[in-house]
DNA sequence: CAGTGGTCTAGACCACATG
DNA sequence: ATGTGGTCTAGACCACTGG
């Protein structure tokens, strides 16, 4: 790890804990840790010591102080990575998104800065699932595109988008040039589209998802589900998104700023 | 507790738990629980053996048993309260929410007999937040009414709703007579609204927000936010609500079935 | 190889709710 | 007074990662 520089032990010292508060120990670690991430003392990126010392420089046992990571983990603060260690990974703010409007809108009032990583895209087989959704036959072809945004070089969302690949064939090309969707629909004809359903669920994150968001498997996340269609009601695109819960709010309804 | 029988420690017996296989215990263990409550064996409402016992009977420590429960709480799946027991919460299915639709209609297609307990209605003076929220002044009266959605006996929604007091001098009244807020709009001579803003994030839950919908604080949650306006673009209610994370799906810009 | 986080044991004391 | 879940200790072994 380069970039990763390992916190003294001494950042974390300084508690009062004790049997007398009426507050948990493992909640009053957190408490602290979590003030060390927002106070800026932990930066982003940036490695705890081992468990074992950390419990040592706290007084406490590895089991209490674990108790107080995991709730960290589950907020989305911490990324513990077996074998290597535990990372903060804390984004400093909440997305609002709004539906209906494209990606980079919704993020425009935002400070930080946003990049985009595309990690693939391929084509495949369509499964009866995808098949279904995307109102084709089970088998017929379709392209996969897989992004990741980052904020301040935290990932924030990844997102999966399937499309007709018939409707679509010289996708990957356009694509490397633009690196936009919008663009890809422009050049095969498509001026008009409009997202025409958009589902919210929840749920705990796969060791896939949660490799892809530097999370913790297992941390709850929401789930995003969108249709797209084109100007004659014809679905071109199918989205399929993960969110990690403290990091977006959803919008709908309402006119941008 | 009269109406909540426990559930006897043969239940849980016959597992295959050991070190060769590649899953932790806790998970087996976990597994092992969501499937009698999906099986029907662990009937939502009764109450689980001791932690004590029930590890006993597993032939696990308390540590190992409590991180399978903790996984099944943080699901949804069980409620754990302080001095009294654990049981069993699960709600068989997922919610279909479509925004802009009455909750009635939401929820119509779902096979399971839902129930409302109103919890309370009562006139509070608006604090600065909930002035901002209703286009009031601080200190302005309010509504407040609090109402709990019940799917098969089991609370999966809890909501608060904020009305501006002046507008409606017959609240209590109306709303006592009829049980609906669509009523007592009507009441008072407003026969069109709509829903222009609704806001979904994440989060865990209070203890309050426990309480009311039979979780371990703590436990991953939606909450739901959204303001009403009459024809003239007054606002005329605010809506707050939290759904446990496992429980709803909400759906945006789809015609209902 | 050494260090990391993940899992597990066998105890113990406490606050809390109920009868 | 009893039984419950919540907290905490002091160890131990493991699988995994990286150099």
């Amino acid at each position: 790890m380069l970039d990763t520089p390992e916190i003294p032990l001494a950042t974390f010292n300084g508690l009062v804990f004790g049997p007398r508060s009426d507050m948990p120990i493992w909640q009053q670690i957190r408490d602290h840790i979590l003030g060390l991430i927002e106070g800026g003392a932990l930066r982003p990126g940036s490695q705890l010591p081992g468990e074992t010392h950390l419990a040592a420089s706290l007084g406490v046992t590895r089991i209490t102080l674990r108790q107080a990571l995991q709730q960290l983990q589950n907020e989305g603060h911490l990324t513990a990575r077996k074998g290597v260690g535990i990372f903060v990974r804390s984004p400093p703010a909440i997305f609002s998104v709004r539906d209906g409007h494209p990606f980079r809108e919704n993020i425009e009032t935002h400070s930080a800065p946003i990049t985009t990583d595309t990690r693939f895209v391929r084509r495949e087989a369509a499964n009866a699932d995808l098949a279904e959704r995307l109102r084709i036959a089970e088998g017929a072809g379709i392209v996969h595109l897989r992004r990741v945004r980052l904020l301040a070089d935290q990932p924030v969302y990844v997102n999966d988008k399937y499309f007709p690949a018939e409707r679509f064939p010289d996708f990957e090309t356009v694509y490397a040039d633009r690196q936009s969707v919008t663009d890809v629909f422009r050049a095969h004809g498509i001026a008009a589209f409009r997202r025409v359903e958009t589902r919210i669920s929840g749920g705990f994150s796969t060791v896939e998802e949660a490799e892809n968001l530097r999370l913790t498997p297992g941390t709850p996340v929401f789930h995003l589900n969108a249709r797209n269609e084109d100007g004659n009601g014809t679905t071109i695109e199918w989205t399929s998104g993960c969110w990690p819960l403290t990091s977006v709010e959803f919008v709908f309804g309402a006119a941008p700023k």
